[in-house]
RNA sequence: UGGGGUAUAGCCAAGUUGGUAAGGCAGCGGGUUUUGAUCCCGCCAUCCGUAGGUUCGAGUCCUGCUACCCCAGCCA
């Protein structure tokens, strides 16, 4: 899709356009780097093509890089999910995929200067000691009375640490710096800490893994990063990641900015979360379609263009914010609209029955695929004396607003021919099954030769020809605007998020599935077909509806 | 006064040397229309959290105040 001419300035490329300026660096340098505990959302995808776009726009590169110093909480299963999302969305980064524990054996040695240096000891508190001594936020906190170990005991005491020589939980290596500091992070931080886990990249190589702290900041020097973005709840960690980077030898001074993360209405955005969603099931996966996952963005029928535009208009900044979910919508009908060829399709079918139509005889009709874009061209369509109609389309009365069928009132089929509503058959508990009418044949593709107006125009299916479909409906996965605010997010998960309706489309959309992969149903809205299709029953999903200002209105 | 941050329309967000409030989303009018869609045209902050101050002039500078977010994992 066309994006956003103009690449929005923000505070972060103004920072690097003085750095270009002042010579402070000469090329840029960004970094992408998830932890693999799960799949990436759309938050991710703000920080993905901030990074991206940023070594894009200036001729730069951007690696991707696994967080991964926590071997408890993560999986390959992560690993190969993220690579897939970061490529769909069209980025690719510098080389290799790399790993934090691609330096483990640098991270070590880093360690180990600290201790030399006199600038991290092995602490033999419990967890609790350590609580209690770190102080409160308006209290100092207390030195650990292994502050002072020599530094060949602490050059021992790590060995053995790393050895395996501790069960987990025993000691934890700390760097020395400032109980007392007003910043929580640099009251004598955890650098690495024991546990016996298997690594999905290093395997059993190692007992002892390093902390964030000490281990981003290494990894952005090493891999040589000139500005490292990240989301506001690590201001205070940039503290301690400059002090790192001053306390140890390396020849790289990378930078930490950072800029608030992305919160969306009627849906949640932490990782927690998330992952209670899917483990509690609550949603069919990490790709259900109601997801702000990437994987279930797509899967509703996002194209990658709209979240990277959706990216675009939100901005970067450092203000917390909440964005509506008709930013998100707006985006892809901006796409769709111009890209998806038109179809038609009944969710809700009634029949209609053409009564001056010849019995057992069919037409072909040609249709447009886009109203206002010639070069997609036409298609057949079959009509016939039996079409489907939507159920919401017609009314036995109705007040002039209704721009439908209504008894004894005219409409045109679209594509096809103005038909006029003579009477109903109904079923037991009175619900309308089937609509008779005549048709003015002289209506094809023109207005009633008296010149009488036919104001409405509806959708439709012929029933010889029509495949049966499935048309599974998303709306808001909560019922509330901020569901991480309440008690228990859960209890707002909204009942209705999912609504499934059997009807029909068109014949052989799966045989064209257009390049976007999405078709619009003409006055329903945006649709893609799901994997969950089989030969006997196709089944769409409904990216977004169309914009309804009749629905506003109602009548 | 523990520290770190942020405050511009319903939402997102420009505004950077002080010169008299971009844009997008949503909304509201109107026009076109064989999608109540699209498209087009128009409207939508005398005011920038608040109270003062400096200045010919302040969203932009100064001072006080208020609100909200983050930090006390051997998570990231």
């Amino acid at each position: 899709m066309a994006e956003t001419e103009h690449r929005p300035t923000n505070f972060i490329r103004q920072i690097i356009d003085k750095d270009l300026a002042n010579g402070v660096h000469t090329s840029i340098k960004t970094r992408f780097p998830p932890e693999p505990n799960g799949f990436l959302h759309i938050g991710h995808a703000k920080s993905i093509c901030l990074n991206f776009g940023i070594a894009r726009d200036y001729q730069g590169s951007c690696n991707l890089r696994f967080d991964d110093t926590n071997p408890a909480k993560e999986d390959i299963e992560f690993v190969n999910s993220i690579q897939q999302d970061v490529k769909w969305l069209g980025f690719e980064w510098d080389g290799e995929a790399r790993y934090s524990s691609d330096y483990f054996d640098q991270l070590h040695g880093f360690a180990v200067e600290l201790i030399e240096k006199g600038l991290a000891y092995v602490d033999f508190s419990t967890q609790e000691a350590m609580r209690e001594m770190r102080g409160t936020l308006t209290e100092p906190g207390k030195n650990s009375p292994y502050r002072d170990t020599s530094i060949e005991t602490n050059l021992q005491e790590f060995a053995k640490m790393t050895a395996g020589e501790y069960p987990e939980g025993h000691c934890s290596l700390r760097a020395k710096i400032d109980m007392t500091s007003p910043f929580m992070c640099m009251r004598d931080p955890v650098i690495y800490r024991i546990k016996f886990a298997h690594h999905h990249q290093t395997g059993e190589k190692w007992c002892v893994y390093p902390m964030y702290d000490f281990t981003h900041c290494i990894s952005d020097a090493i891999e040589g990063i000139t500005h490292s973005l990240c989301t506001l709840e690590f201001q205070d960690n940039r503290r301690l990641y400059d002090w790192v980077i001053e306390n140890i030898t390396i020849d790289c001074t990378p930078h930490q900015y950072e800029f608030s993360r992305l919160n969306l209405e009627y849906t949640v955005l932490s990782k927690r979360r998330l992952i209670q969603l899917v483990e509690e099931k609550h949603v069919a996966g990490w790709d259900d379609p109601r997801m702000p996952t990437i994987a279930g963005l797509r899967r509703r029928g996002y194209t990658p263009g709209s979240v990277r535009e959706f990216c675009l208009r939100i901005g970067v900044t450092k203000m917390d914010n909440m964005v509506e979910m008709s930013m998100l919508e707006a985006c892809i009908r901006d796409d769709l609209n111009v890209n998806a060829p038109r179809a038609m399709a009944v969710l809700e079918p009634i029949k209609l029955v053409i009564e001056n139509y010849p019995e057992g005889e069919s037409e072909t009709l040609t249709a447009p695929n886009h109203p206002n874009d010639e070069s997609m061209g036409t298609r057949n369509l079959n009509f016939g004396r039996e079409v489907w109609i939507e159920a919401e389309d017609f009314r036995e009365s109705a007040n002039k607003k209704f721009k439908r069928l209504v008894l004894d009132k005219e409409v045109r089929l679209r594509n096809a021919y103005v038909v006029k509503a003579n009477r109903v058959e109904k079923d037991a508990e009175g619900n309308v099954t089937t609509v008779y009418c005549t048709y003015d044949a002289d209506t094809l593709g023109k207005d009633p030769a008296d010149g009488r107006k036919v104001k409405g125009v509806i959708h439709w299916v012929d029933v010889a020809s029509g495949e049966p479909a499935q048309f599974r409906l998303y709306d808001r996965l909560f019922n509330v605007p901020n569901p991480a605010a309440e008690d228990d997010f859960v209890d707002a998960i909204n009942p209705d998020s999912l609504i499934v309706k059997s009807g029909w489309v068109e014949p052989g959309l799966p045989g064209r599935v257009p390049e976007v992969g999405s078709w619009q149903f003409e006055r329903t809205g945006y649709f893609c077909l799901d994997k969950d299709s089989t030969p006997e029953q196709l089944v769409f999903n409904q990216t977004v509806g169309l914009r309804d200002t009749w629905a506003k209105i109602g009548d």
